[in-house]
RNA sequence: CGGGGUGUGGCGCAGUUGGUAGCGCGCUACGUUCGGGACGUAGAGGCCGGAAGUUCGAGUCUUCUCACCCCGACCA
C-alpha cells in the first residue's frame, strides 16, 4: 500500500511533501517560492472559501477589492508596520520593457522608472484606511466591515507548498468602528468565526489566545490566533485577528464625528486566513494511505467504482450506479461514478484513497445479484456489504460520521500531546522527544521567551484566552506566574 | 545570505578507464484481464540545464554560469 508515499513516521515532512504533488494538489512552479494550485487542491481552497464567506456574510461584512500595489509613501505611515513588512516586500520600479541594441533581449527600460515605487501588497491595511479616510466623516458612516479574497506577496527565503510560498491566497478582512470596544468586539468574533470553521469545517481543534507581544501582528495592538497541532508535534497557526487600536486612523488621519459632535479617530480591526489552512488540513489528518479530507471540504465526497468482468455485467452496474448517483445527489452529496475502462478497481481505490474522498463506493455482480453495495470510509479504512436501500441517508449519515470522527481523532491527538509542564528539565525533553503543546508558566518577559526560543526553538504561541489563574513559577526563570501559556515549535 | 545536494525522454533513475545514450513507470495501438495499484505483443518519445575550453572524439574531464531541492538565519 501506497508504496507512492514516503512513508509518516520515517520522514514527515517529505512526506507533506509527496502528498502534495501525488494527490495532484499543487506544485512548484517557474517562479522561485511561487507555486501552482491544481484544480483538485483549489477545489479545497474553493470550499475553505466558500465556507467562511457564508459566515463573513452572516455576521454582517460585505466583499470589496484593493489594488495589488501600494505606494511607498503609504507603505511608510505606520512604524511598526514598515518595519514588520519591510524586509520581505517585492518592488515595482519600471512600467515599461523595450528590445535592448541588439534587438535580441527584452530589458527594462530605465526611462520608464516609476516616480514613486509601488510595494506589492503583503497585506492591505494601508491602501485599505487610505480609502477609508474618504469613506468616514461621521459615526453614521461607522462602523464598515468589509472583507477582500486576494493574493499577497511576502518574499520568503523558504519555502513549502501551501505552508509558506512567496505568493499566496488569503482573505483579509477590515473593519473600521466608532468605538474601542467595539472594536475589540469584532476582532473576537471573527477569531470564533475562525474557530468555528476550523473545528466544524475542517474537523481540527483550535487553540483560541492572545500572542506575546513579540509575536503581533506589525501594527497591531493585539493579536489574536487560533493554533492547531499537526500530527508531528508542531503547531501551525491557523488564522489571526488583529485588534489596531487607532494605529492606522492616526496614520492615515481618519477622524470623525461621533454623537455628541466631537472629533476621534476611529478603531480598526484586521483578520485573514490563507492558503496555509489547506497545509494544515492535510497535516492533521491525513495518513500513509494519503489526503483524508473532511466531507465537508472534500471536492468529491462519494465515488463509485464498478467492478466487472464482462460488458454485460458492466451495463447492469452502469445502469444501478446512475440510480446511486442520481439519489445522492438528490441528498445533496457530491459523486462521481469512475466507469474508466483503462484502469483496474484496486488501482481506483488506492487512487481515491490518496486523494482522500471520504467514501467509496464499490458494486460488482455479486451487489447485484444480492441488492447490496461495498462501502468503504477512508478515515478509517473500514469496509462493509450494505443492502442497497436507502443508501442516500445511510451515505449521508456516514459523511457526518466521518466528519464528527476526524474531529475527535484530532481532538484525541491534541490531548494526548498537550503537556503541562513546571520543571525545565522536562520541557526540554518534551520539546526534543516528542513535540506537542507544552502547557507552562512564563513570567511575562519578552527576555524569558527570547532565550526559551534560542534553546528549544519553542515559542509562545498563544496565552489562551480559557487558561484559568493560577499561582506558579516560570518554567524558565523561577520567577512568579498567574497563568499557564501555550508553548510549541510551530510552522 | 551561509552549508550540502541534484540537473540525462512526461516522471523516477542508470550510464564503467572519454568512443556518439539505456532501464523502470507513464504514454499510443491491439488482445487477454477486472472484488485491493493486471499482463502480453508492437510502437512513439532525449542535440544529456546553459556557455566556453581540453580532445580525433565529451553525458563523462576543466572553468564559468543558471535553475531547483534539502539543512540553517527571517516569517503567516
Amino acid at each position: 500500500m501506497a508504496k507512492f508515499l514516503t512513508n509518516r513516521e520515517e520522514n514527515y515532512a517529505q512526506w507533506y511533501n509527496d502528498l502534495v504533488i501525488k494527490a495532484d494538489l499543487a506544485e512548484n512552479s517557474a517562479v522561485r517560492g511561487c507555486m501552482v494550485i491544481k484544480p483538485y487542491g483549489y477545489a479545497i481552497w474553493e470550499n475553505i472559501q466558500a465556507g467562511l464567506d457564508k459566515m463573513f456574510k452572516a455576521t454582517g461584512h460585505v466583499n470589496a477589492y484593493f489594488p495589488l500595489f501600494i505606494p511607498k509613501s503609504f507603505f511608510s505611515r505606520e512604524a511598526s508596520h514598515v518595519q514588520g513588512f519591510a524586509k520581505e516586500c517585492a518592488v515595482v520600479t519600471h512600467y515599461r520593457l523595450k528590445m535592448d541594441e541588439n534587438g535580441k533581449d527584452i530589458v527594462v527600460d530605465k526611462d520608464a522608472k516609476l516616480e514613486e515605487e509601488l510595494i506589492v501588497r503583503p497585506t492591505s491595511e494601508t491602501i485599505i484606511w487610505n480609502s477609508y479616510k474618504n469613506w468616514i466623516q461621521s459615526y453614521r458612516d461607522l462602523p464598515i466591515l468589509i472583507n477582500q479574497w486576494a493574493n499577497v506577496v511576502r518574499w520568503e527565503m523558504r519555502t513549502r507548498l501551501f505552508l509558506r510560498t512567496a505568493e499566496f491566497l488569503w482573505q483579509e478582512g477590515h473593519t473600521a468602528h466608532a468605538t474601542r470596544e467595539e472594536a475589540v468586539e469584532e476582532t473576537k468574533r471573527m477569531l470564533n468565526v475562525y474557530a468555528d470553521f476550523a473545528e466544524n469545517y475542517m474537523a481540527l481543534p483550535v487553540i483560541k489566545g492572545y500572542k506575546s507581544e513579540n509575536e503581533r501582528f506589525a501594527g497591531a495592538l493585539d493579536t489574536y490566533t487560533i493554533e492547531a497541532l499537526m500530527q508531528d508535534g508542531k503547531a501551525l497557526q491557523g488564522g489571526t485577528s488583529h485588534f489596531l487600536g487607532q494605529n492606522f486612523a492616526k496614520a492615515f488621519d481618519v477622524q470623525f464625528t461621533d454623537k455628541t459632535g466631537k472629533l476621534d479617530y476611529v478603531w480598526a480591526t484586521s483578520w485573514g486566513v490563507s492558503t496555509r489552512m489547506v497545509g494544515a488540513l492535510i497535516m492533521a489528518h491525513s495518513d500513509n494511505n494519503g489526503l483524508i479530507l473532511p466531507p465537508r471540504l472534500a471536492p468529491l465526497q462519494t465515488v463509485i467504482v464498478p467492478i466487472y468482468k464482462t460488458t454485460d455485467q458492466l451495463e447492469k452496474i452502469s445502469e444501478k450506479a446512475g440510480i446511486i448517483k442520481a439519489d445522492l445527489e438528490k441528498a445533496g452529496i457530491s459523486v462521481k461514478y469512475d466507469d474508466r475502462e483503462n484502469y483496474k478497481p484496486g488501482y481506483k481505490f488506492a487512487e481515491y484513497e490518496l486523494k482522500g474522498v471520504p467514501v467509496r463506493i464499490a458494486l460488482g455482480p455479486r451487489d447485484i445479484e444480492n441488492n447490496t453495495v461495498e462501502i468503504a470510509r477512508r478515515d478509517t479504512l473500514q469496509k462493509e456489504t450494505i443492502p442497497d436501500g436507502g443508501l442516500a441517508s445511510h451515505v449521508a449519515g456516514l459523511l457526518e460520521d466521518i466528519q464528527s470522527n476526524m474531529f475527535r481523532k484530532a481532538l484525541k491527538f491534541r490531548s494526548d500531546n498537550t503537556f503541562y509542564l513546571d520543571k525545565w528539565s522536562e520541557f526540554l525533553e518534551i520539546i526534543d522527544n516528542q513535540g506537542g503543546f507544552i502547557m507552562a508558566h512564563w513570567d511575562g518577559t519578552a527576555e524569558t521567551e527570547e532565550k526559551i526560543k534560542e534553546e528549544t526553538k519553542a515559542t509562545i504561541r498563544c496565552i489562551p484566552f480559557d487558561s484559568p489563574e493560577e499561582d506558579g513559577k516560570c518554567i524558565y526563570s523561577g520567577r512568579p506566574s498567574k497563568r499557564r501559556v501555550l508553548f510549541a515549535r510551530s510552522y
